[in-house]
DNA sequence: TTGATAAACGGAGGGTCCCTCCATATTTAA
DNA sequence: TTAAATATGGAGGGACCCTCCGTTTATCAA
């Protein structure tokens, strides 16, 4: 007797669908990857060869679909946070990180840009993650007395950065948003107070 | 033959076809900036009080539309420019408008989202106007040494704050995002050569 | 191996929205 | 007042979203 919460007589679950989800999940990442939001639930059922049917009972809603591909990304990054932490000195790994993030935004714009508009509860989820990996970088260089507690939620930084990457896809923004990143490394390390934080 | 661009028999334009213009002007503003992308024209035209053809002959797509209503927000954060170059002093003058222009986006988020997503030729003339009002308040600090050449585009400024303000809308962003002004001022304002100005 | 049955499949179809087209109505000019 | 130019509005073709349900397939018990 197993399992306390027992499915008693669970069939194991099968196998295509399984299969079809892991084709699906496979098709729409390219798809959104490379033209975002605008893709058609039926292209993508279409790309995964499966009927259109499979692809709704997989995921009910667009916005579901969209949230499971990006929390595969998220899940990348926070694992490389981890690593940074553990390797670098504490400045040294968010402004590592940071860039990072800057080259993560490189091959996903338009996903974000798609995953923005929607407001379902795990992208809340997976955003959290994301803050928490960078909570730690951002705190461990305050704890280390590497730099002054700046005042602004870490999460805003990335925003910033974000804001650079995706308004003009054309001009060469990586360079820009790799210097925003120096930009607000040292506004942070800053030690003058400034009105508004008053 | 008196004129090559001489409209010598020009009727003058019909009366019912501006006030038409206007009104769905003025639904479209009330309706994206509330909405955002959202809407859909059969609204758009419902609330304007006219028929569906008549609104796609006055803006035949959608992000024509659009743009028409981004272009009347700009103009006025233009002007706003101006009346501050005019009565602060160069380093004021640009803290000042970049709080104007959080102030800006908190009105116009989902409006201004909607124009992100467009990739029309009117949008990219509105945001080269408010780049060059923008580049007139960041020059000027520095031809009077009030700042080093931070090596950013000056749009870089508003797509970080744009950054800051859209990624989530039901927190405090606004304080957010002024703290930013602030760190974004002192980071340009620092003289150190950061690693990637290089 | 062979049924029985739970689970998954796929695509037809109802609803919504986008945009075009053109017969009708309105405005301007003679 | 009348003719010509211009504007109007909504029916309708096409694309897409998502639901529903008859058919097919995988698992399990005998």
């Amino acid at each position: 007797m197993p399992a306390d919460l027992g499915p008693e007589k669970a069939r194991k679950p099968r196998a295509d669908a399984e299969r079809n989800r892991q084709k699906l999940l496979n098709a729409a990442r390219a798809a959104f990857t490379a033209q975002g939001g605008l893709v058609s639930m039926e292209e993508v059922a279409r790309t995964a060869g499966v009927g259109i049917g499979t692809l709704y009972r997989h995921f009910p809603t667009r916005d579901g679909l969209l949230v499971e591909v990006y929390r595969g990304e998220i899940a990348r990054l926070c694992q490389e946070a981890e690593l940074l932490a553990a390797t670098k000195t504490p400045l040294e790994a968010l402004r590592a990180w940071l860039l990072l993030f800057v080259d993560h935004l490189a091959d996903n714009i338009v996903l974000g840009d798609a995953v923005k508009a929607t407001a379902g509860e795990s992208k809340a989820d997976a955003t959290a993650q994301l803050l928490t990996a960078l909570d730690i970088l951002m705190d461990n260089p305050i704890a280390v007395g590497a730099m002054p507690d700046p005042g602004v939620e870490s999460l805003d930084l990335l925003r910033a950065l974000y804001g650079v990457a995706t308004a003009s896809p054309s001009s060469n923004w990586v360079g820009a948003a790799r210097r925003m990143v120096d930009i607000l490394i040292a506004g942070m390390d800053s030690r003058e107070t400034s009105p508004n934080s008053a």
